[in-house]
DNA sequence: CATGAATGAGCATTCATTCAT
DNA sequence: AATGAATGAATGCTCATTCAT
């Protein structure tokens, strides 16, 4: 409860402090975006002084730095986790794909905040950006990296502009869903991405894949003059 | 008609006073951003009164967007041009990156302006971005539902996908150019964008790999035929 | 016609041109009120220049004066031509409040501009206000010290008084006419203040009582007379 | 509670900030008027900073607002204390009168600001003006309609039209003062409107007047006749 | 005479940050 | 530790008036 400023509390350990304040600073960035955003109003959310925040945050800036950094955080947590059990590259980028659109599914006000007002804040070392949104790309570009150099993915992938094709894609769906607020249908738009991504969207690969069954037809056929 | 623009320019024309205050805009907004560059900045630099500027703009606002209209002008007028005389959906949108990306890399500061600020005006109908970011979109999708129609591109592509893929990945490759200053290789982040929507990254259902294997697997099934 | 602009009408005269222009201004200023009528809605009103307007009048505040100088100059025509036929101070009153009251009632756009704007300019010397608004005070004056002097009025009235009276209230009307929009009942409002200004509202040296108790001074009179 | 004011006020309370506002406000908006009267000077005026005002305020209206509501509350007060004390409906209205008069010969710089600059602002409901003037206007309207019912005043009299009367009048009195700066007489005044109200100036009152003097010279007659 | 482009002073308001209490 | 009062910089826009053409 970001109003619990009663009597009786005897006083918030600094951690709870700093809770509070993240979440509120989170309400207020995510509906009001981060210029209309005051600091004020975040104080009167989290029920306290002004100066208060000042103790815990560098300023406004660094609010938003850890508002985006907890967000992100839980994200990273849960990549870091299902990673490590998911066989084959691609699957691995589908994962990653998934896990983003799911984040931005789940929370519209953040979408704009980070499609909006992420940007602004590139002129200081290090930005926001990238410590944050660089770190999906990052994940990004070093499963696609492997991939290359197992053997799954093509030896002359630019891993970066697929990063940055995935990364972007992402962001413009953001975008479009903070604008719009038609939701998004996480499945599909994995599998449009995915498929885009790994198998392109040229139909003489459709001649491939027909080849392919068409090989399968014939090795089947052959099993079977096989098991004769 | 007062075209007196002979010798001393005692008073420029209409249209010259609005390029001189267009470019003192976009010089402006492109080194300090939209928000930072102000109105007085502009006046100074083209040499006119702040009131001057009212006269022939609608504010500030009006002054950005035709900053961008005739940023993007240019680029839309070669893209109408060239377009037609383009065959194959591929190579069209092959064309459509390329010019993009052309963009990109002769305008740094431009890339700024249109990364940091243009999200910044969505509460007005019918925004900036919707105008004129949009209208590329447009001419994506276009290629690309054509693409499909004709059996060019796979049927179960999502075009706005795609869109958003290529839209996206330019706008993060601009972003990047815009912060790091690093030249942009036009041809090959063409190529690299191109290959990657037309053919995918996965080597296994790429065309020259994937297909030397499933010969090798028909020779397989061939050889194990013939061995019957 | 203010919008006479066309390509035959060989040249207004001087005449004309400044009522075009002054009929222009008044109705801007009336609909606008003097500081948001701007100099270029009145120009563009009467299809001229700005800089047009500056040579037949001396600004803005000039324009205005005579947008209230002809105003009040009808009703002071109409007053000099009436007065002298009517009998009697107090009817000639009761005709100066009726005359104004015909002249609120009939422009509830010039009450707002006398109400709102007028005393604005009272800076400069001679005012507006004193030049116009104080023309009928003085025919107020002079008929009130007229029925002074005949005795038709009480000797130790006030004249300026009741001309502040007069026309403070008639300026409280207007100004309630041009917030509300109710109509006035010129005969009724006009009855009212005659009688308030005339008679009182004082029922105790009305006619009731004191001639009551005029009658009993008599009658004791009488007595005595009777009785000797 | 820091009501700390006890010998350096460090910090002043906060009702003394707000006095000294207000303060420095009344004197800024009654020299200049409330348009040319600038936020920095009143700021100045008070030695603070602009954006302290804004603490307090909501705004430059609101400032004005709180200046017209102390000068009106004092008189308010007084009238509120003095009124139940007095007997006689044409005593209470003489009494509304010359506490008016007092107001306005106390503070010419007010009287400018009251004539000049209140009905700029009935654009907001309720309106400065409609709180502040017509409250006076009300006490006006409860004692003559008071005095009508119990016969006072007579039963023709219209209690908004007497109100608008004294109430204009007393407006043009003020602005009078303000621009000439002559002094006012508030017995004199007081008398000449109160008479004018209550017994018009109509000498048809002399009427009963000459009846008066006829029967004065009945008695006279009658005496002589008696004292033969 | 008429034009209308150019001028440029003037001002309320917000809000992140500081620091005396 | 917490408070919250005070700060003050920073800026888009209007429009009466002028004067070169």
């Amino acid at each position: 409860m970001s109003t619990d400023t009663s009597t009786k509390a005897p006083r918030p350990s600094k951690e709870q402090r700093i809770d509070t304040i993240v979440e509120s600073a989170r309400k207020v960035f995510c509906s009001s975006g981060y210029e209309k955003g005051s600091i004020i109003d975040i104080a009167r959310d989290a029920g306290i002084a002004e100066g208060t925040i000042y103790r815990y945050f560098e300023g406004k800036r660094g609010l938003l730095y850890e508002v985006l950094r907890r967000h992100y955080a839980v994200i990273f947590e849960d990549i870091q986790q299902a990673l490590p059990a998911i066989e084959g590259h691609g699957n691995r980028l589908r994962y990653l794909i998934r896990r983003a659109l799911a984040a931005i599914s789940g929370d519209r006000g953040m979408c704009g905040l980070i499609t909006r007002d992420m940007r602004q804040f590139d002129d200081t070392r290090p930005s926001i950006a990238q410590d944050l949104n660089r770190h999906f790309g990052v994940l990004l570009v070093d499963e696609i990296r492997a991939g290359i150099e197992d053997g799954s993915f093509c030896k002359d992938t630019s891993a970066s502009i697929v990063r940055d094709m995935i990364g972007g894609g992402l962001e413009m769906i953001a975008w479009s869903y903070m604008t719009t607020g038609k939701a998004i249908d996480v499945d599909k738009v994995t599998e449009s991405i995915s498929r885009t991504v790994l198998s392109g969207i040229d139909s003489s690969d459709s001649a491939n894949e027909s080849l392919a069954s068409l090989v399968d037809r014939l090795e089947h056929a052959a099993n079977r003059l096989d098991s004769e």
